[in-house]
DNA sequence: GGCGAGATTGACTCGCCAGTCAATCTGGGA
DNA sequence: TCCCAGATTGACTGGCGAGTCAATCTCGCC
């Protein structure tokens, strides 16, 4: 065979994706051009398209990779049956919040091109995205039943406000809503599941 | 004076807009050509040029028009001192539930392209659209301040949270999440506010 | 009845950029 | 050393669609 060593080839494309990340979240989908890509990551344009088949390939495939990670991590939180279903939410949160803290890029592009852009590429992966708050659901609706939570509200419904919480924060920090310094992510985990399940009643 | 009736300029404009709303709901904006609303406006390409500047205007005046009620119920609702910061975010929840029932299309559009399109539209009116965050958030914070609400919860956040779950709820029922019949919209209501005020834990 | 400001029309221009492709390079195997 | 599969290059094309503009129409006024 004369295939280049295949761990190089590998190399390549992630150093497309990559760059496409850094890419991404400094201009947008959109607004960015393949050859914007191809600069960042040192290579030439037509290579991008010798490792994707378009320049949506390339964003499918960061938002594929990442979400499965995130589900993984759903799905392992939910089958630890010696956690509570607030420890469940926390650690959930916790671990979005911490995906943003190791790579901000890759989570605002996630965010902003993927699961909030609901007409083109959130639409397309509806699906996957549905999985998680599916998951969630799946976690509040035993919670309800074994009487640690209360049924004032479906599950399809808490899961959505929980996601929905979550994502807003995440949205605050990318677009400096909200203050976005290494103590306030911790903070933010806390804030997250005392407002969805604790509410802001006063005890 | 050779003017034509400015009424119905008015109309002209207004007709346009309506269509845009069509288009926009149904295609996008991004996918949308000018002259699909034209079109669906029964009026000539040039005219949309005529009465707005670009395509981008057609959405920004959409937009700012509903935003601009909504800010406004929202000041109104604050400024009735008989109503508890519970009632008041009902009434805020409840506002924006029957907007989408009355114009779900409008709604659509207005969240889709502008509110979630975190890049293009999102950006351009993030000032806007945080005037409501702050107005929320003030609610919160003089309902700790008067011991209503526990301070658990900074009310820049509790805003955001409170904010994003109604978000999450109107995507779901755009995007066919959520079960979206008459009954739904109202319980959707008393949803956001039992999750967010009461919280899920069991009493 | 005729004038003219603004309304209305739609064919056309023009820039942009995703995607193609033929040429060139490179490195592992025989 | 030579060979060639696959990697890499970047100039080029093709289509699309926003925005322009000159021509035409319309209606209120004198």
């Amino acid at each position: 065979m004369a295939t280049r060593n295949p761990r190089q080839a590998a190399e390549k494309r992630r150093q497309i994706l990559d760059a496409a990340v850094v890419v991404f979240a400094r201009q947008g989908f959109h607004t960015c051009r393949v050859s914007d890509i191809a600069d960042e990551a040192g290579v030439a344009y037509g290579l991008v398209y010798h490792y994707f088949r378009s320049k949506d390939e390339v964003l499918d495939t960061l938002f594929l990779e990442r979400w499965d990670v995130l589900l993984a991590a759903i799905r392992e939180v939910d089958a630890d049956a010696s956690l509570a279903a607030r420890d469940k939410l926390r650690a959930i949160a916790s671990f979005i919040v911490e995906s943003y803290r190791h790579d901000p890029d890759l989570m605002k592009v996630i965010i902003v091109e993927v699961t909030r852009a609901a007409n083109s590429f959130g639409r397309r992966h509806l699906a996957k995205i549905r999985e998680a708050y599916d998951l969630i659901a799946e976690i509040v609706a035993k919670a309800q039943a074994s009487g640690e939570f209360s049924g004032a509200v479906t599950p399809a419904f808490a899961a959505l406000a929980f996601y929905g919480a979550i994502e807003q924060v995440l949205t605050g920090w990318i677009f400096d809503l909200l203050p976005g310094a290494p103590e306030d992510y911790d903070q933010a985990k806390d804030f997250v599941v005392e407002t969805i399940c604790g509410g802001l009643d006063a005890a």
